[in-house]
DNA sequence: AATACCGCTTGATGCAAATCAAGGTGATTA
DNA sequence: TAATCACCTTGATTTGCATCAAGCGGTATT
């Protein structure tokens, strides 16, 4: 019933905060699983959801291969998610903020097809897929969400397939860029300044490159008045440039 | 309620077969939708389930940016599934086999993300996903094999992922022949023998590669005597050497 | 029968990113 | 205070694939 945690063999206990932490009175319930739910309804998925202590930087949320159980939406922080190569390599398949769901991959043959691992403190609530399942069948707006979430993942998916096979290094960092603008500002937070949650070989692992090419890209757009790198600190200063840059008519 | 073909501005119509095709006397309901559903569950999919004349040689199934009415399952022949870039180049994000189910990826925005053309003549049946959602309420099996279908989607995409950002040009060329003789297999098809639906540049394209380089793969394969290539004709030749070089540890 | 066109192959050349190598910075530990 | 380590940056060199270019066989067009 709790999250295991393969990381030191031990299990992670339901946390008890000093106040309720529910979707209803979750800020990020606009944007995360609760999302086109009615108030009664939510409150039935929350009777599902199940939350616990935050995992520790680098600790694993699961890995591949591991029994598939639940699905995960964010509550804070950040993770990675991963497959290793037989060579041993690592190829990051995502990076997941706070009202973000992963896990969706583990469905197809009830085993995890990716590692996940939080980059930083991250909470996150457990949604055992069974009752997800069940929950479901009774509350088709809920049904409805998911296969969305789902078809979500495949799009997203195929946008870094694209990105992976036609565009170059600059375009591929700038997109990234981009797309955690993006998402900071959908969670109400500046589009402009951020602090990578990531390094860069996480970058490089996500869109193929290696770490010299990640980090020459970031002294390009320096040198171009584009961004402001300061370690893992951003500040967007052009960003109609960087979209110049990404170059994906979006 | 017919299928809307955006090539010739046209309508198919729904074909009257004179023996009549269904999920039931389908053979290939062991590998497609029905799997894994009694038989009066099969009939019930069955009524919601559209078939209507074979597309042509590429001919559209639907583009990218139309409005999502249904996913489809291939009767027969070959699709692939392609996003087309800014600057006109196009990204294939599938091939879909007699038994795979395409379209998904439209669920999310009400809007097909890709586009899907047929490579030779093939037949789909049409599932009107509104109807989808409303068997899948009542009918638990099908709501988590759909669950199912759209995970292994996204572990699929997550191969190509990994393939095109860490492989070579070799490996990723003898993954993808893999794979077909593969799902060739699962039809109870020459695993070794196969005629290719689609081109050079299709192959190219979903690879992220050029057909130079492709032909080139092709051409080392074959003086490597590993496979034996007549134009669109293969025959694999030696298929742990051709696993050895796909180099994926599967 | 000549022509054009398409899909494929093969060769020569160029280039973007990988690899190899070295050094810098900040955090943690001794 | 020094030492170690993780992470990042920058430079020099190599390389795998793209690009450019040409030619071939099959099919459709006139």
């Amino acid at each position: 019933m709790t999250i295991q945690v393969t990381e030191h063999g031990g299990e992670l206990q339901p946390c008890s905060h000093s106040y309720q932490v529910n979707c209803g009175n979750c800020r990020l319930n606009s944007i995360c699983l609760p999302l086109a739910l009615e108030a009664d309804d939510i409150a039935q998925l929350d009777n599902i959801i199940q939350r616990s202590k935050p995992l520790q930087k680098s600790q694993h949320l699961y890995r591949e291969g591991d029994n598939f159980q639940s699905v995960f939406a964010v509550r804070s922080g950040t993770l990675k998610a991963y497959k290793t190569t037989d060579d041993g390599r690592e190829q990051v398949t995502g990076f997941y903020f706070p009202g973000e769901i992963l896990g969706m991959d583990g469905i197809s043959n009830n085993t995890h097809a990716s590692s996940a691992k939080a980059l930083e403190t991250a909470a996150v609530c457990e949604i055992p897929f069974s009752s997800l399942e069940k929950l479901s069948t009774i509350m088709p707006s809920l049904q409805r969400h998911f296969f969305q979430l789902m078809s979500r993942e495949i799009t997203a998916d195929q946008q870094l397939i694209t990105l992976l096979s036609k565009n170059s290094a600059d375009e591929r960092v700038a997109s990234l860029m981009l797309s955690i603008s993006t998402r900071n500002s959908r969670r109400k937070l500046s589009a402009t300044q951020f602090r990578l949650p990531m390094s860069r070989v996480d970058i490089g692992n996500y869109l193929g490159l290696t770490v010299e090419t990640v980090s020459r890209v970031f002294s390009r757009m320096q040198k171009m008045d584009m961004l402001r790198v300061d370690n893992k600190e951003i500040e967007i200063l052009d960003i109609e440039s960087l979209r110049g840059m990404a170059n994906l008519g979006s």
